[in-house]
DNA sequence: CATGAATGAGACTTCATTCAT
DNA sequence: TATGAATGAAGTCTCATTCAT
């Protein structure tokens, strides 16, 4: 593999446009003419558009799972956790809209491209999803959330924050997403406990 | 097959594939032969592939806004109404998985389908928009919800509900679906309160 | 599979050109601009350019082995049989030389064409085969031809057609192909016996 | 690695991969690859690769015609001659498949390679050609062959090799090659005779 | 209205060849 | 001379859509 700058940058150039006109809708030459190469060069960093789409995937998903995990390996109530995670989301969301609506346009809409061979291709995400059983964990724990079924605790976190991050990219939000912060972690926590 | 029947089995026909293998990787031959009839007779009912996927979508959404509505007309707490409306979703969701799964996927997605078209995929759902906003009104108005912002509580309902039927979907969860209706309920009113 | 005519039309294109140009030389396209049809139309008879190559040698392969079969069945003596092999072939050569160039030319040299996953591609030609065979069993019951491996006199018949075949494709020789056919006949023979 | 190393090295590599997969399916970076250097650094030594597919194929015909240029100056008869030419022509083909079936292979299909150079592939083997007709035209001499067209005689010699050559290649022998010296000559000097 | 063969535009992908290092 | 990333041309194949029957 050539050179990781390139890399990254189509990496940045796909996330961009797949998000923006969906993977079907956008082409090989436009990830390409988009950083200025060929492309063919594409195929000397990704054997196939169907591995460039899960490259993508995996590189946000790392970034969300990183982020959580400073999160959870604060001192903190889980609730306060909760409120940091959603403020760091949100100011995730608000600076690179294109990862996050990539994670949640294109990933869940397009099962064929991610899994393969009856091998799920939510398992992409899973270093995310360890971290949000985490997060839930520590706080039933704690006894601020209460035990119950993991899935829906799941769902009610990222649920919650899929939806009104697709209602932002949707604009039929009329302020600044951080705006939201409190409520929306106050919505999550009430669900939790 | 009169007129009328046919439209609605392509629909169907449409619904069950694209849920299935995705707009993008089912073709209009495979929506006519999985219905016997001929890929060109598509076009005596729709006049493109897209305009049928837009007819999936508003038939599927005209349903879901149906019961939501029957719903929000009976005598019942809002806390009962959200039940109900769970329950009814659920059932929905075992019954009928491609509807739904197609319902979120089309507005995950809506751009890379609908976007040449100036209306976003969003404004199709008006109907069932508007049920969840009386929904949560009322439920204001009775004391039951905290006021607040709008598309947080809607998120709330719809991110939850959605999240879990993507798990669903993903087949991650062990049991039954109607299983979580209590539980999923009890999450949605808290979230909202 | 919409029309017989068009089928065999596109396998003779593709043979014609196959034989002038190679295999990887000739594009589907030029083959369907041969007869005036578009290249996605060639999709609807053959799945893919090596099923078209396969198609075309087994047509080939079905001439041949039918001439010889005619022979077989025939009240001759085998050298009388070898005789009239050797004339009907070179007539066919003479005919349709694009058939036999590419029997030896595009199906002995592109194996991975025509052999699929341990299966050799001979066996496309089995027919063929098996009339030689016939024809060389019934000589050596009849004491014309000597007893011996079966694929050494396989190799003198077909080995020796084929070297005089390739040097008329080559345009070595200097006069018409049928003024060989004693000649060709006595050396088989002899090799034979 | 010395130039002229190198040279012949690229040269083995070709022909081995030529040979197995085709020439139009062996890419100029396996060919590198095969032999530990940069596919860059083939045009350090070849122009083209049609320049090295025609170096490949001098290469085999040269050692060919040597061989067979060492057995002409023998003092022996001419069927002895034939025998040993049948003999070392086997044992090459034992120990070199890859280059006999490239050097079939290769005039099989020069036009697909060669043709547009205007020299075809067949004049590149003038060499041997040129000792297979002295080694007919002694025999003529000394009446041990008949006299006749040269070209069904180098048919019989030629395509009775080649021909059991194509069939150890694909395996259906169920003897070792050299076994079959004896027969071979036999049948190829009754055929001359 | 139904059919389904035909079209033609366009996508992905491959690879010989070049060239800056 | 060596390298190997980059190019760009080309080829196979797909499929929504059309139209003659």
């Amino acid at each position: 593999m050539p050179n990781k700058e390139k890399h990254n940058a189509i990496i940045a150039s796909a996330l961009a446009l797949f998000s923006k006109y969906g993977f079907h809708n956008t082409t090989i030459a436009q990830i390409a003419k988009n950083i200025g190469i060929s492309a063919g060069s594409i195929y000397s960093y990704f054997p196939s558009k169907n591995s460039l789409a899960k490259a993508a995937i995996t590189f946000v998903t790392r970034i969300l799972a990183k982020q959580l995990r400073v999160i959870n390996e604060k001192e903190a109530s889980s609730q306060e956790k909760i409120t940091l995670f959603v403020q760091s989301y949100l100011t995730f969301v608000s600076k690179h809209p294109e990862m996050i609506e990539y994670f949640f346009k294109v990933y869940l809409t397009n099962k064929e491209i991610f899994s393969e061979e009856g091998k799920s291709g939510f398992e992409l995400a899973q270093d995310f999803i360890n971290e949000v059983e985490k997060l839930i964990d520590d706080g039933v724990k704690s006894g601020e959330f209460r035990a119950g079924n993991f899935y829906i605790a799941f769902s009610s976190i990222v649920g919650i924050l899929g939806a009104i991050t697709f209602l932002s990219g949707e604009k039929v939000l009329d302020k600044n997403l951080d705006i939201y912060t409190q409520d929306l972690s106050n919505s999550i926590c009430r669900a939790l406990s």
